[in-house]
DNA sequence: TCGCACATGTAACGTGTTACATGATTAG
DNA sequence: CTAATCATGTAACACGTTACATGTGCGA
């Protein structure tokens, strides 16, 4: 397996039929948003590539008022092909996260500037509880809800660590420049 | 900040001078593998980039026996660029996992396979935990030692699901074919 | 003796992003 | 009237990986 744009999309296809705009919107905000971020640029060559593999058809609908759709639905042999790599070894994990490279270099920065990105980090992290909530609170299959309660329990243990160890981290930051000893 | 190879080896140097070879070591097992896996096809010519630029120095050091070493160093410049660089907005995390991905999957996957997958995940975050404990045992400075704590929060959250969850994973595979109802 | 660790670097290739091109409808 | 949403697609570009090229010394 190798996690790809076209993986995402056979993936996607797998549970319904989709055309490349919707399949954009799950990969950046629906409940695919945590495996990757594809872009246009990325997803229409890949459904190109997959239809002339015939892993996966097209039917042109025609709307009026709004452009016309291209419906992409996924193959037996995309079936196939998509399951069969599941038995792939998979890769491992990769986390890339700026916040946690910016947190090792608190010394070297302001109070004020640590301190925001904390809450900056703080805001980000509880709105990914509730959407994970939202989610897991609609009818799911079985499957889906172990990954969603996966992703919230490590989501609400970051969430605790920030707010238990918030002020450590900003205490390690430089002083503000004519900062008053105020409480 | 884009935390790209060109970041992660200012990150780097900005602790102390590293070789190429050194800051690949790092990046891949080292502390920093939490942010990127950079390979040499991608460290080298960024170190010689911001060489150029005037970001980094560079040293060639003889050795007898092995290839000569060219030791990088970060100039003042660097050091300012870098930080610098720490003021602009954060990128939110991007997490990828495959394994995610193939338990959402799990209805369509034979339970020894699934059973087999959870193990291999349960060890390798053992290990991350371990290593992570390793690290935190170190001498290491008091930002890095928040950052490990953050990883290792999420890592046992992460690990203490995995084996609360495991069975009803599981219990969703399909079920062997000429399976025994044993135990 | 086989392969690994040390050590640097290039070239081909794959994969993905950004910006552009096009264009109607609808909500603020 | 302005921006956003719907909708598809291409082209230039950025970034990174893999494999190759080169070579020594050491431990199993």
């Amino acid at each position: 397996m190798a996690m790809t744009v076209r993986t995402i999309c056979l993936a996607i296809l797998y549970e319904g039929e989709a055309t490349g705009y919707e399949i954009r919107k799950l990969s950046t905000e629906g409940e695919y948003a945590y495996f990757v971020d594809a872009s246009y640029g990325a997803i229409y060559p890949a459904l190109a590539r997959l239809e002339d593999e015939n892993l996966v058809t097209a039917r042109i609908e025609a709307q009026d008022g709004k452009p016309a759709k291209k419906i992409y639905a996924i193959t037996a042999e995309g079936r196939r092909v998509f399951i069969g790599s599941l038995f792939d070894r998979l890769g491992e994990d990769d986390l890339k996260s700026e916040f946690l490279l910016f947190a090792r270099f608190a010394p070297e920065l302001p109070q004020s500037l640590v301190s925001q990105r904390i809450n900056e980090r703080l805001d980000q992290t509880r709105e990914m509880i509730k959407e994970l909530e939202d989610h897991s609170a609609k009818d799911v299959a079985p499957a889906d809800r172990w990954v969603l309660d996966f992703g919230l329990t490590c989501m609400r243990s970051a969430h605790a660590y920030l707010v238990g160890h918030r002020d450590d981290l900003i205490a390690m930051a430089r002083p503000e420049e004519g900062a008053a000893a105020a409480e």
